[in-house]
DNA sequence: CGTTTCACAAGTCGTCTGTATTGCTATAGC
DNA sequence: GCTATAGCAATACAGACGACTTGTGAAACG
């Protein structure tokens, strides 16, 4: 047999080319041709590495939500001891804003898939399974919020994490479309779990 | 002189057409002819009316928007007599979500502007403008609702004017990816509205 | 040492895109 | 009734697209 090569290696060079043109020109504007000059290879090389265009996407999908979800669980590992919860939203919502160019670049291209998502089964799949964990997530926190009595009892935890994810969802929307700036939607989301948690 | 036609009238026709293949396939996926073949004109009269696909999208873009606010004001000089900001508030909501068939094309037209909007200055520029004037009208109901004694007189209504549009605009969003129901998205914002006017 | 098989480059195919051009028809004004 | 012109159809065009095929080199195995 011949050299052998880390294909998953050149898959994830490949998905970050295709990172860098959807951040620039959307999903829509990456050819495959554009794909392969970004990532510094040939079109037939990037052919032998994803059999279709939307096996690209797929793969590239993935790959970005697996590194998004590392960096929040990195952020919550790196709160101090025993964080509370409303500490632990927020430093997940902080993730959640383009408050970065990292995160900046990572919310155009979750929005170059959100619209693709719209006219496809496939990766609206994507999205409908991703939510309840988060949500899940979230609920668990504002009830620990209530059990040590830092949230009113009578604040539903499913109804609270939905409204924030939603919430935090339309911040980041309209900070990419420079409506206002991250750190106004940062404020903004932390006023809310102020009023969530009670400090009022 | 030969017969003279409506061209705003025929524009809007046309743009009508492109709304319908939006919906379906994308604003990329929107090519001249399909939106010829979907108006029932030919390509030729498509681009007598329109010197540039970019002026198609642009007064297309237009033409929503104006539907839109013609709309929202519809329904609100239809409320009764002398409607609480509550109400009017939630009937502005009402029509900013999904919830019925009309509703959610012009939402999914508004998401593939939105995605455009991301990479083109024009278009954001749209959006930019648009939003400080719902955000107004919307902190002027908070106002009149801390008037009546309904809001807490330590809300800032600019800041609750905020919230309110990124948090519909999030669950309208997830709407449109089916993460949730239209309905379950006008619960999820009347509770909000419930807990900014101290029903509680 | 030959054969197999993977890695990759280059070219080609048919299709589709937005734009431009040409020409025909019908009508309003003189 | 002639002519200018708006309305419109048909076609051409150059470029870009995704998918596919073919060819070459090299390394590992028998």
């Amino acid at each position: 047999m011949p050299k052998r090569v880390d294909h998953e290696e050149r898959r994830a060079r490949i998905a970050e080319a295709l990172w860098r043109i959807a951040c620039a020109r959307g999903l829509d504007g990456a050819s495959l041709r554009d794909v392969a000059a970004e990532a510094g290879i040939s079109l037939g090389q990037l052919q032998h590495y994803f059999a279709s265009k939307d096996d690209m996407l797929v793969f590239a999908l993935e790959h970005i939500s697996d590194l998004a979800a590392r960096r929040v669980g990195e952020r919550l590992r790196g709160l101090s001891g025993e964080p509370s919860p409303r500490d632990v939203l927020l430093g997940s919502v902080r993730e959640m804003l383009p408050l970065d160019d990292k995160s900046r670049t990572g919310h155009l291209v979750q929005i170059a898939y959100f619209v693709r998502a719209v006219h496809d089964e496939r990766l609206r799949r994507h999205a409908k399974e991703g939510v309840p964990g988060l949500r899940a997530f979230f609920a668990g926190q504002v009830r620990e919020g209530q059990a040590r009595g830092e949230v009113a009892a009578d604040r539903d935890p499913e109804v609270e994490a939905a409204l924030l994810i939603a919430l935090v969802d339309g911040l980041a929307s309209y900070a990419v479309l420079e409506v206002w700036s991250a750190e106004e939607a940062l404020g903004l989301v932390a006023g809310h779990l102020d009023r969530l948690f009670g400090v009022r």
